[in-house]
DNA sequence: TGGTATTTAGTAGCTGGTACTAATAGGTGG
DNA sequence: CCACCTATTAGTACCAGCTACTAAATACCA
């Protein structure tokens, strides 16, 4: 039994196409040393779509992505009055988890009260000075979590806000940002 | 001067497209009103390629992301010694900065120096409890950034990381982050 | 009205597939 | 040793969504 089993092959070929699902088929073809048809027949038993079909999820997975990421909050802007409060809600998914785990990585939960903390200042350019973070609970994958940004002192330009994240009413993040309002655009 | 002129709706197929990359000459010219042949010229005139080959530019711009995001380290790491000492890099991209500003956003910062703290600890699950955040100087795209991590203080599950991160020798980002070790796997 | 830019139409050829039929190779049991 | 079955390979017709090209129709403007 020199040649590599069927099995052993179709294990192989999920794992090239977990590692980069761009592959045609003829170059899978070659990868594993078999006849296009076979690779055919394999992902016909195993259905896997044709490349075109995963480029295009692929595609549309970064589109999700990069709306979420390139708006000015991250999440979704529920509710805001300049200089005073706002309220963002950020639906958590599989990729912001750990590896192997359903515990949303911290840093997600920063970037949403961050945002938050950007977007409740009125003015054009916004950075962060320092911060306080704590975070009380853990978020699991597909939990709903709602910050809620509050302005409590303002001077020239230094803002000092307060950001509470919730999971339902479970308090799961407090942070006090100093932010910095840069007053040329 | 009724229909749209030429210009006019090559601003328009670039917005479309910008929004959603993902659309066929076929769509284009439904949503543009006007046969196939003319999106066709429209894209030789702007130089945007077909929709096969934006979809696979998008597709790997997430898998390029993925695997950033995906690795335990956001960034690279660079030089490890458990429960002691850290170093990871990390590239900046325009994807990391704030819309129509060359300036990195503070969460991509923390996530790196976030996920260094969380890397350099020996242990299997590790949960950020608090933090101590300074941001001293702006990061620009295309900066390449350094975090350094170093084991403070440990106690049972309890450690006590500082974090400090730069942009050649100038000090960007320093964060004191108070760590907890989650025994069972 | 002529001249030019713009738009539309239509053709051949390409890639990377689907869906299908058919032939071949390689054991295995009787 | 043959029959049978699985796995593999080969080949065909067809498809979408293009490129590259030629040609015709339409619009606009002086």
């Amino acid at each position: 039994m020199i040649k590599m089993l069927k099995k052993e092959r179709q294990i192989k070929l999920k794992e090239i196409l977990n590692r980069n699902p761009l592959f045609t088929d003829r170059e899978l073809s070659e990868k594993l040393k078999v006849s296009i048809q076979t690779v055919r027949l394999d992902r016909l038993e195993l259905k896997i779509p044709e490349v075109r079909e995963r480029t295009k999820s692929a595609a549309s997975a970064y589109a999700r992505l990069k709306s979420v990421n390139e708006g000015e909050v991250i999440g979704e802007l529920l509710e805001l009055e300049l200089d005073h409060y706002a309220l963002s809600v950020l639906k958590t998914s599989e990729e912001m988890a750990l590896q192997r785990s359903q515990i949303i990585r911290g840093h997600y939960i920063f970037a949403q009260a961050n945002s938050l903390a950007v977007a409740v200042i009125n003015a054009q350019k916004v950075l962060t000075g320092s911060t306080n973070l704590r975070f009380h609970k853990t978020v699991q994958v597909g939990d709903k979590i709602k910050a809620r940004a509050k302005v409590i002192k303002k001077e020239q330009q230094r803002y000092f806000i307060q950001v509470k994240t919730y999971c339902g009413d479970q308090l799961v993040f407090s942070g006090d940002f100093v932010m910095f309002a840069q007053l040329e655009g």
